[in-house]
DNA sequence: AGGAGATATTTACAGTGGAAACATTTTGGT
DNA sequence: ACCAAAATGTTTCCACTGTAAATATCTCCT
């Protein structure tokens, strides 16, 4: 090991953000607040603010951990040189299953005005993200068009397919019952894909 | 008029309605308290419990009037006896269109535990959107699979699409140039629809 | 007329994020 | 080794939030 204990308490941005996922998991996006955060890690209410600056900050941070996590989700369970129809799926039913298994993770990572969509990291992880799902879009043929930019165009509507259906699966418009009648996953192999 | 001013304050309810899509154009979801709330339609902080019970009965009957909108925005500019692909065309414009326009509301809409999912209200214009929307993937052919349940999977795949092309735009994953640069509408016509 | 019920206010309380002043510990330069 | 400077954490305070309880006022029905 390095350093077991460094300073007063550690390393506390870590263990804010542990904590911050913690609660985040337990009592969902509205139940996370920068005092019991703080409490959780044992520090004071304001012990946050020399690391995160403020609330904003700290759900930054969280919600970076919470690209990457999914890009772990949207590549798990994926042999080496696995085809373009298996790294969509993939990408597809990873996706889904990371929003449904951390809807209040994912409902910070896709909020408006909780994050600071100017932070670094979060910016990094945003891309990191993206281009798993470029890459299982690869050879999507969904844009017909031929003209510049269609390969993005494609990408995109994968995202938002994908999204799109995670999002309403989380927010309650797509209930068990719905989503069991779907099979969307089934499917999705006889989907306007071509390749 | 029927009545002007029966009571108190008149009609509070719908006072109080108007105050916060007010204030969620000018501030945001963040900016929209119970307090500010009342105090824009001229009442006490707890006037509004009469009416609503709590905030999230509030932002519930908010909500609503969000879907009510929402379906108005996807019909609009529809001539009587429009085509499949022109109905499908304009409920996915206007989709993006109320989005991107409110915001602030839209985020309310989709958000996970501001609003009462259970309220009658709610549940009703949320119901009556899906129709319209139903109604706009008439005929469309993605699922191919041709097993029980293939028209409900088109229309949710439908949804999916546009509402996660809507939330990723309105979340400022896909900016103003990547938008510009889309063209989305124009592809549609070419998008696996089989009329 | 008068009670019942709806509607609105006042007051109080626990919780929130943040700013400011202060205390403590680590680090870096000499 | 020392000491100033910076980093890190605490205490205190303030404005704001939602909600509950007690109280006040108005409307409606008999």
């Amino acid at each position: 090991m390095t350093k077991v204990k460094t300073y007063h308490h550690g390393n506390l941005k870590e263990a804010l953000i542990a904590s911050g996922l913690d609660i985040l998991a337990e009592t969902g996006l509205a139940g996370l607040s920068l005092r019991n955060c703080a409490e959780r890690a044992g520090v004071s209410h304001t012990a946050p603010k020399n690391h995160f600056g403020n609330l904003a900050g700290l759900l930054s941070a969280i919600a970076a951990r919470g690209y990457q996590e999914l890009g772990v989700y949207m590549q798990r369970n994926l042999r080496q040189g696995a085809s373009r129809t298996e790294r969509r799926n993939a990408a597809f039913e990873g996706y889904v299953a990371f929003a449904v298994t951390n809807p209040a993770l994912y409902e910070l990572m896709f909020a408006r005005d909780k994050t600071n969509k100017n932070d670094p990291e979060l910016q990094a992880q945003v891309g990191a993200s993206f281009l798993v799902l470029r890459d299982a879009a690869e050879g999507l043929d969904w844009d017909k068009s031929d003209q510049p930019g269609a390969d993005l165009r494609a990408q995109m509507m994968l995202w938002s397919l994908v999204h799109g259906f995670a999002q309403l699966s989380v927010s309650g418009k797509f209930d068990k019952e719905s989503m069991r009648h779907l099979g969307i996953l089934d499917v999705m192999p006889d989907f306007p894909y071509r390749g």
